[in-house]
DNA sequence: ATGGTCGGTGGCCGA
């Protein structure tokens, strides 16, 4: 995406004109919706100095009426002055059912970073709109009735990658990866399974063999990785109801706790039990035996770092508040927070 | 409780 491509100067301050004239006939419409929605979420200063005479430039706070102007004097606001990232991820089952509770869960939680599964929308249904009104960048990938993953930022997002490196399963769109400050994130919305005797339950460890070797391949141990979204396995006998029933089931079988553990050999944690060890602590509950309301449920729904990434993360809650309101999702937010 | 309830689709499927 070329707004990327001026995010240095950028940083650094420029004039507008300035700015424009350095991109060519580039600066087009992506690079003015991207300098907006900077202004807009309040990570642009933009300084007016009016005529000759008065050389006191005045900060120009963004309202619905205010442009840019050509003099304006533009800089993105240090990254320093941010003292925390707060990433959430949230299979929201179905975004354009769920947009009224996702914006005013936003509203609350002001989280920096949040990644989404089960969207069901294709690319041209995504509400982006909506969402850049409330201050967030967004980036999707999506497809008709089922799946679809995607990332709102308020932080500009610097690298985007559709689906799976290798190009595996690209017709199911349940991966994407971005690049925003100094992390790498990996949002997934892992293959359920059915069964383990369905032909499902084998693309699901297929899918899982490719998403190691994703991460594996694209990434050293140094890097600050983080894999998480709707990983559809249940790590330990904390994590369900009852271990003896679902002993050698889906999303609790071995060879899925296999793939956990090979991630926490590689050099990742499942950042919510550094915070919390107790059982029966879920992120989904089945709507059809109203699991929620007995507390029956499992933890399928994980944040992984890598090391350096996990010794600044100093709080991962379960954001239960909202799947006790009207029209929730069967899934809760898992919500953590980085220090910078 | 081997059912139940959601969401999306198009005249049943996936979770």
């Amino acid at each position: 995406m070329e707004q990327f491509e001026i995010l240095e100067d950028l940083k650094k301050g420029i004039l507008v004109s300035e700015l424009s004239s350095q991109v060519g006939k580039d600066f087009h419409q992506n690079h003015v919706k991207f300098l907006y929605d900077e202004w807009r979420g309040n990570r642009l200063r933009v300084e007016r100095t009016w005529g000759d005479t008065v050389n006191i430039p005045i900060s120009i706070v963004y309202s619905s009426s205010e442009c840019l102007l050509p003099d304006d004097f533009i800089q993105l606001k240090a990254v320093e002055n941010i003292q925390a990232i707060k990433i959430a991820t949230w299979n929201v089952n179905s975004i354009r059912v769920r947009l009224p509770l996702i914006l005013s869960w936003l509203a609350e939680q002001q989280p920096d970073i949040v990644c989404l599964q089960e969207t069901k929308v294709e690319d041209f249904q995504f509400p982006e709109q909506e969402l850049r009104a409330v201050g967030y960048h967004s980036v999707y990938h999506g497809q008709k009735s089922y799946n679809g993953v995607a990332v709102l930022s308020k932080l500009p997002i610097k690298k985007v990658q559709y689906g799976f490196f290798s190009g595996f399963d690209a017709e199911n769109k349940r991966l994407i990866s971005v690049e925003i400050e100094d992390i790498n994130i990996l949002n997934v919305y892992v293959p359920q399974g059915q069964t383990t005797d369905s032909p499902k339950f084998q693309y699901k460890l297929e899918f899982l063999e490719n998403l190691q070797k994703e991460v594996f391949s694209t990434f050293s141990t140094n890097d600050n990785v983080v894999l998480l979204g709707d990983i559809n396995i249940a790590p330990d006998d904390r994590d369900v109801v009852s271990p003896e029933e679902m002993k050698d089931r889906v999303s609790f079988h071995p060879q899925e706790h296999a793939f956990l553990d090979q991630l926490k050999n590689w050099g990742l944690a499942d950042v919510y039990r550094n915070f919390h060890t107790e059982d029966k602590l879920y992120s989904w509950w089945d709507f059809r035996t109203r699991g929620f309301e007995k507390n029956e449920g499992m933890r399928i729904d994980h944040i992984w770092m890598s090391k350096a990434l996990a010794n600044r993360c100093d709080s991962c809650m379960i954001d239960t508040n909202n799947r006790s309101q009207s029209k929730p999702s069967d899934h809760a937010p898992v919500i953590c927070n980085v220090k910078v």
